[in-house]
Formats: C-alpha cells, sequence, structure tokens
DNA sequence: ATATTATCGATAAATGAATATCGATAATAA
DNA sequence: TTATTATCGATATTCATTTATCGATAATAT
C-alpha cells in the first residue's frame, strides 16, 4: 500500500525529533515519547514508522534512534543530492536559497529572474538562459517564486526546459502535464486556517 | 458539524477562481467549472460551497459568482483586518513583510529582529521591545521565521507578550499552551512529498 | 522468582473525507 | 411543446485515516 501524504508529512517531523535526541545521545525512543513530542497519537507514530522502517522496536524500549534516522532517510531519500533551481529571485526567491531548514538533500544551484538588475551572472541568471542552462545541467526540480501574473507563461516555459517537480509558491492554479508534479505551498490557505482556528478556539 | 481543515485550505483556491471570473465579467459559474479549473471532484466542490454559503446553486446555471465571493470572505473572515507581525527579519521575514499574494485582511505591522544592524526603528525593531509594542498595540498574530536554536525562546516571549495565534516557517515543534494556536509552514515536509510524488510518479 | 508495567505489532473498530447515486429543476435543442 | 441535458441538493456509499483493543514481550519493582 502506497504511503499517505499526511504520513509522508509527518516523517520530517519524526526526523528532526530524531536527531535532537542523538544529539542527546540518547539511544533508544518509544513511540509515546516522539507522540508527546508532536503531540500526535502514539499508534499513528507507530504505524508510520513501521511502514518506513523494517527495524522492529522493543517491547517496553522502543525504537533505536540511530536506526530510525537511517530508514527515514532512505525512504526520504535524503541521501541523495537533488539539484534544484529557483524561478523569481525576489526577496522570497533569495530567502528560500540561503534558507538553512532543509534537510541537505537539495542544492539549489542557480536562479532566474526576468529582471537584469538582479541578475549577478553567478547565481543569478536572466531568464531567458533557462531553457538552455536548465537542459544542459539536466536539472529536474524547481522552486517558483514569481508575481502570480507571470507564473502560468514560465511555468511552461520550466516544462518545456525539462523540470519535473514545481514547488510553487505563487498563489495561483498552475496547469502541468501529467508527468510533472506540482507542489502548491499556499500561504493564504495556511493563513486561513490559523485565523479560523484562532476564531473556533479548537 | 466542524469544517474540515481541508476544504477550509480549498476556500482561498475557490475565492482565486472566482474572481478571476469575476474579473472577466463572468456572472455564473457550475461547480463543474470550478472542479475543472483546480483538478478536484465538482461534488466536493459543491459541499464545501454549501458549507460556507446559504446561497443556492441553480440547475443548468450554477452559483452566482458574486455572491460566492461575498460569502467566502465573509466565511474567511477577509473583510477584517488583523494586525500581525513579523519576528526575524532576515530574507524570509522580509519577503513576506512584501508579500503580494495574501488577501488583503492581513496588515504587518512591524517586525522584530536581535540583530540590530537589521532594525531601522521605523518598521523594524530590536526584539527587546516586542513584548511592551506588541501589548499596547494589541496585537495577537505573530510569523515567526528565525532559526531553529532561537525559536522557542522568542515563541515564550510571544506567548508571555499575548500572541495567541503563530504561524511558524521555523523548523521546530514548538510548545506552546493550549490557548496559543500554531500553524506550521513545514517547507521540509513540503518537499519531502514533492520529490516522493516525483519518484513515484504518482 | 514473580508480579507489574510500558511498550510492541497486529488486527479490529470508529471516524472522517471523498465520491457516487438519484430525483428535481431549469436551460437548450428538437 | 416535448425531449434532452447539465446541474443542483440531499442522501448513501465507499474509501482512507485514525484510534482502540489485545496478546506478547521485556524491563523493572516487589
Amino acid at each position: 500500500m502506497e504511503i499517505s501524504v499526511t504520513s509522508l508529512q509527518r516523517l520530517p517531523k519524526y526526523l528532526r525529533v530524531l536527531k535532537e535526541l542523538k544529539n542527546q545521545n540518547i539511544e533508544y525512543v518509544s513511540s509515546t515519547m516522539v507522540a508527546e513530542e508532536l503531540k500526535l497519537n502514539s499508534i499513528q507514530v507507530r504505524k508510520d514508522l513501521a511502514y518506513v522502517s523494517k527495524n522492529d522496536g522493543k517491547a517496553r524500549v522502543g525504537f533505536k534512534v540511530d536506526e530510525l534516522i537511517e530508514d527515514i532517510e532512505s525512504f526520504l531519500d535524503l541521501n541523495n543530492t537533488h539539484d534544484v533551481i529557483v524561478v523569481g529571485a525576489g526577496r522570497l526567491g533569495q530567502a528560500l536559497m540561503n534558507y538553512k531548514g532543509f534537510e541537505n538533500n537539495i542544492n539549489i544551484v542557480m536562479a532566474f529572474d526576468n529582471d537584469l538588475k538582479k541578475c549577478d551572472n553567478r547565481k543569478i541568471f536572466h531568464i531567458s538562459k533557462l531553457e538552455n542552462l536548465v537542459g544542459r545541467m539536466n536539472i529536474h526540480i524547481a522552486i517558483m517564486t514569481l508575481p502570480k501574473d507571470d507564473a502560468q507563461e514560465v511555468c511552461d516555459l520550466l516544462v518545456r526546459s525539462g523540470i519535473k517537480g514545481i514547488w510553487n509558491f505563487s498563489p495561483v492554479n498552475l496547469k502541468v502535464p501529467d508527468d510533472v508534479k506540482v507542489r502548491n505551498e499556499d500561504l493564504s490557505s495556511s493563513l486561513a486556517v490559523l485565523l479560523k482556528q484562532m476564531n473556533d478556539g479548537n
């Protein structure tokens, strides 16, 4: 059976907790402890872990921290580095280029912008060079941080250039062929959820 | 019955589509059309809309675009403006301060940082002034864009200062009292999902 | 040595979300 | 005018996810 998106999203959270424990030289952890830390249900944690790890836990003791880290990392393919471009070198784009919070499996190779003033030809290039560079460097992942009016047009360019995965921060619904995957980081939606939760107090 | 988080997250997407239609002076829209645009199921769209709107659709015609916009906006409380602070005036923080993609119901009043060099005392203030300013200005929402090692400490300060909702971009699991709501924007998780989807081709 | 307890994995039950069905209705076509 | 079709809302069904139960096990306490 396929892992669910919700489980998948929890895995990096487990990883953070586990690495913190490893950092404190703690060898074993129970699902109960992980669950408490993340305010989740321990059964859910156990199920998620069972899905990605062949290493069984031990009654009364829990799981080996090291093994879990390894299993999650390998499941999430965090051992292989992926080259990535950023499209739109505005503040958000540059913020992501310098973001420290990623697991170190992504390598932001360069960025593109249509504003020549932003281009330094070292890390930031004019968008007219995108198709050529992305094709030659065999890059398949793009982060889009563009004003919404440019987004679809540039998206089409990305698709033509061979990009297969787009992490989209623009507030638009991109149209792509089936073999291209889009992940929308919809900031308005997140904020909407927060505001609702505050109002309803749940 | 409580609206589900997944439905809630779809509402801003509907809103975008509807506003686009209004822009084109289109008066009516069917759930089928909205669904196609967003690659969702039309029954799901109808259910979501029924939840937030008393205005029934008309067979063979659909819903009045104007009415839906109004109903969604009022449901999401987009008519009232909320004052918000940003904590951590790094690139990401500044990107969000200047972000154009929000519905215009949030007003980023100021930002705080512990680096004096970043402070201009106009929009960016030293963090030592946070408790006082936030208290006096009666602000209840904060966006956190901090390095992870500072996050919990600053979070505690926010809670002490009366913040009730935190939109957290730091890759940590914040500990807060029950009456404070946290929404995690977990960039690693999103990326993990994208990479998995690319690998598994679904 | 034995009892108690925390935890495990497996399986079952419950909950919640997405999708399908269906009669009604309103626009369009015949 | 009548038939056809797209769409609606309500309800039922299916599917997915979460949570509960339970026997087994291993550490700790008695």
